[in-house]
DNA sequence: GCGTTCAATGTACCT
DNA sequence: ACAGGTACATTGAACGCG
């Protein structure tokens, strides 16, 4: 019969000899189902030396492994770019290629053995074009359901899935939750701290929570949450840093309660899996704190910072709980239902951000083919190269492995010094994604790549500036055509969506998918770069940069010849003075003359430069900042010294009234001397980028964490610090304190003044000749005399 | 012994 | 475990001085 599913993950069933596929989906009717493919064999191929006779090879291959080979079928493949022998190997069973290509690397006539290392589910996906999150149709039998897993039916698959145009996915199960552990002795630990309380939301808005009487016992808990999960049956789990933390404390606590916490739906423990995530057979395990490398914007990447950034649950304020204060709230049984309900706020968040982020994901993981429960937690690098493999494998290049390479820097975009000051009326020419279609333009690829040894090939080759790197000119590498694809569908999406009504559920897949293809086309010239990356290839990455820079260069002298004046320019941008018809003809030109197109991006009715590359500030037609680079845009600043130089660039930008900056820098100073600025906003957070012990230096974050350790908080390489300056003698970073443990009247006010307020505001008030010493003056004296702007302009 | 100088260390940002 | 370019704070050893 005819089956038609949306495939939500895909696992291997090795069992003995035989390998079974085992493909989970929902059908049309909202069924459950297990898919099961039966004749899908692992393989991997045999490069053949030069020369070698490929057939000859193959059969003596065959003899000499038959009890481990079912065929080796000579094929023409590409390596690099270059025409290759090849010999497929299929294997009897699926989880000896690796083995069995070692062994034949030795083999007489084999020069290399690729693609062993690719695993079977994704070798199924990738050779059948079947990614998940997405609609396919294939012959299917019914078979007797199997007591050992959790589906309403169960098939035997008769055929490849077929992609079903439909696009609405089908009515997913979600279970978001967030738990809660008492511990007196800081971090919580499985074998002595129970799990007190655990709060659930389910997709369609029911909430359960499961509360343990008191701290002795949480068997009950644990038992309640694994029947709920049972029970319910999600497709979809999610949570909030259940990969680092909560699953692995759920199976501890279980097991130390005897109980098993066999919540998968094939009815066992969920287990760890590549890319360091928690696998669970048949439900996509889906963890948000995956998602923060999405959001560079949030500095400190927990949850509530996350829901706030998304504007999930917005009216709630002052319900936040520390880590530190569980067990206090805890024994009070008064603030224990504050922190039940801090506990089921956190399901809430979870549950909401997850039905803002989850199309992104879905349509991520359908676009590289990375199950849903992998796609977030692996790296950019690995999203790329998946992305990558797809499209090779319909060219016929082979995969290369994953060669240990030594690093070798390169140079990078072109950077010019801003002219300092304000400048009046700017706009900002962007070459649109720059790298992508540099790499388009000049067909670099490493499939294109022409060694210096190598003769030029027939259509000719493009040679890079500076690092005379030479590529092919024809036929196009797979780079070229992978971009290509991306850019033109990104196309499409936008002009749909400009058809559309943004609140439907279709605009919003469509921008899901949009940022998708968006995510994986700039990663590329990153990819290219990755010493980690299979198709590594150096002069790849240097030639796109080596075109950046020339075309950058070669835009500044066009600008200039149309009397244009630079203002400032990185890598892919130059602003200009906003003078409309020369901006046209500017933007003509350069798409005649370098065949890549540039837009106007921000145009600023007013904009400053400090001496700093990187850092300025500008105003908007509409009156509204942009601010980039500088402390304000910083995560390790605290919040108050940050505000002061937002202020006072609005002041200076919009006012042109460093007087009236000084003065108001001089009133915030005055309001923390009096104790008056919120303590929060004195948080210095840094990362702790190392375990503390291995730093060569005292830093001050460093000094703050182990003060956490000493009082049992386990921290590691990664996480944020968050910590306060206090008074005292000695070195700064004997005076800092985790603020958690801190007061206010423990506070060296005098250190945010003058390391923190004073130093953001002179950054930008320097340039008008204030002085710190000015801006440390508590008050402003009638007979003062503050320097107008006008002054120095 | 004390203050100054400067390279090294560390973190976060921009495109 | 996508790239290189850049700014900046703080540390800590070297240095100069008396």
């Amino acid at each position: 019969m005819k089956l038609s599913f949306w495939l939500i993950d895909i696992n291997p069933k090795i069992g003995g000899a035989c390998c079974e596929l085992w493909l989970w989906g929902i059908d049309q009717s909202g069924s459950r189902v297990l898919i099961i493919e039966r004749n899908f064999n692992a393989y991997f191929y045999a490069v053949v030396e030069e020369g070698c006779d490929p057939s000859k090879t193959a059969a003596e291959i065959m003899n000499a492994y038959s009890s481990s080979i079912l065929n080796a079928e000579v094929v023409e493949r590409k390596f690099f770019g270059k025409p290759v022998q090849a010999i497929k190997i299929c294997c009897k069973v699926a989880t000896e290629t690796v083995k069995l290509a070692k062994t034949l690397r030795e083999f007489e006539g084999v020069k290399e053995c690729l693609e062993d290392d690719i695993r079977v589910a994704m070798r199924y996906l990738i050779d059948n074009d079947v990614a998940p999150c997405a609609w396919y149709e294939m012959e299917a039998e019914e078979e007797e359901k199997k007591s050992s897993v959790r589906v309403d039916k169960v098939y035997d698959a008769k055929s490849i899935p077929k992609p079903l145009s439909q696009v609405e996915k089908p009515q997913l199960k979600t279970l978001s939750f967030s738990m809660i552990s008492y511990s007196r002795e800081g971090s919580p630990k499985p074998d002595r701290n129970p799990v007190v309380i655990i709060s659930t939301v389910s997709g369609d808005g029911k909430e359960k929570q499961f509360i343990a009487d008191d701290e002795k016992n949480d068997g009950p808990t644990l038992q309640g949450f694994i029947d709920y999960v049972c029970q319910f049956d999600p497709d979809i789990i999610v949570s909030f840093g259940a990969n680092a933390k909560d699953w692995d404390y759920l199976i501890k606590r279980s097991h130390r309660l005897q109980r098993t916490f066999d919540v998968d739906r094939s009815k066992k423990e969920p287990h760890t899996s590549i890319y360091g995530h928690v696998s669970f057979t048949g439900i996509a395990n889906v963890d948000l704190a995956d998602f923060m490398d999405v959001f560079p914007e949030v500095k400190v990447k927990t949850l509530s910072n996350l829901a706030h950034y998304l504007g999930v649950m917005k009216n709630e304020s002052g319900s936040e709980i520390e880590d530190v204060e569980f067990p206090d709230y805890w024994e009070d049984l008064k603030k224990r239902e504050d922190l039940i309900k801090f506990s089921l706020n956190n399901a809430r968040k979870i549950h909401i951000s997850a039905t803002l982020l989850l199309d992104f994901a879905m349509q991520l993981s359908n676009l590289v083919s990375l199950p849903l429960d992998h796609v977030m937690t692996a790296a950019v690098g690995f999203r790329v190269e998946w992305f990558l493999i797809k499209q090779t494998r319909k060219i016929g290049e082979l995969i290369p492995r994953r060669i240990e390479q030594a690093y070798r820097p390169y140079a990078g975009g072109l950077v010019l010094s801003p002219k300092p000051g304000l400048h009046d009326n700017i706009a900002v020419l962007d070459f649109k994604s720059m790298y992508p279609n540099i790499m388009i333009r000049y067909n670099l690829s490493p499939d294109t790549y022409v060694a210096p040894e190598e003769p030029e090939p027939p259509a000719g080759v493009y040679e890079t500036p500076e690092v005379k790197h030479r590529f092919r000119k024809a036929p196009p590498g797979f780079y070229k055509e992978a971009l290509t694809y991306l850019i033109e569908v990104r196309g499409k999406i936008r002009v749909q969506m400009k058809k559309l009504n943004p609140t439907t559920v279709e605009y919003s897949v469509l921008d899901a998918r949009q940022k998708a293809v968006k995510i994986i086309t700039n990663a590329a010239y990153g990819y290219a770069g990755w010493i980690g990356a299979r198709w590594y290839i150096k002069p790849v990455a240097e030639a796109a940069s080596a075109w950046g820079r020339h075309t950058i260069l070669s835009a500044t002298h066009l600008a200039e010849k149309k009397g244009l004046t630079i203002i400032y320019g990185d890598t892919d941008s130059l602003f200009l003075t906003n003078e409309t018809e020369k901006l046209i003809e500017l933007k003509e030109k350069i798409g005649e003359d370098l065949g890549l197109e540039v837009e106007v991006g921000e145009v600023y009715k007013r904009i400053f430069f400090t001496e700093a590359k990187k850092r300025y500030a500008g105003l908007r037609d509409d009156d509204s900042l942009d601010i980039v680079g500088l402390e304000v845009m910083r995560g390790d600043w605290a919040q108050v010294a940050k505000e002061v130089q937002e202020h006072v660039l609005e002041i200076i930008l919009k006012e042109q009234s460093p007087k009236n900056a000084v003065i108001f820098v001089r009133k915030v100073i005055a309001e923390l001397k009096q104790r008056k600025i919120p303590f929060h906003d004195l948080i210095i957070w840094k990362t702790l980028t190392k375990a503390p012990e291995e730093y060569s230096i005292r830093a001050p974050h460093v000094e703050a964490a182990k003060m956490l350790k000493e009082k049992g908080w386990r921290l590691s390489g990664g996480d944020k610090v968050g910590y306060v300056v206090l008074s005292g003698k000695g070195r700064f970073h004997s005076r800092v304190k985790p603020y958690v443990f801190a007061t206010y009247e423990e506070i060296d006010v005098d250190y945010y003044i003058t390391n923190q307020i004073v130093p953001a505001a002179a950054r930008i008030l320097g340039f008008f000749k204030v002085t710190e010493k000015e801006l440390s003056r508590e008050e402003t004296k009638e007979s003062e005399e503050i320097k107008s702007l006008m002054d120095y302009v």
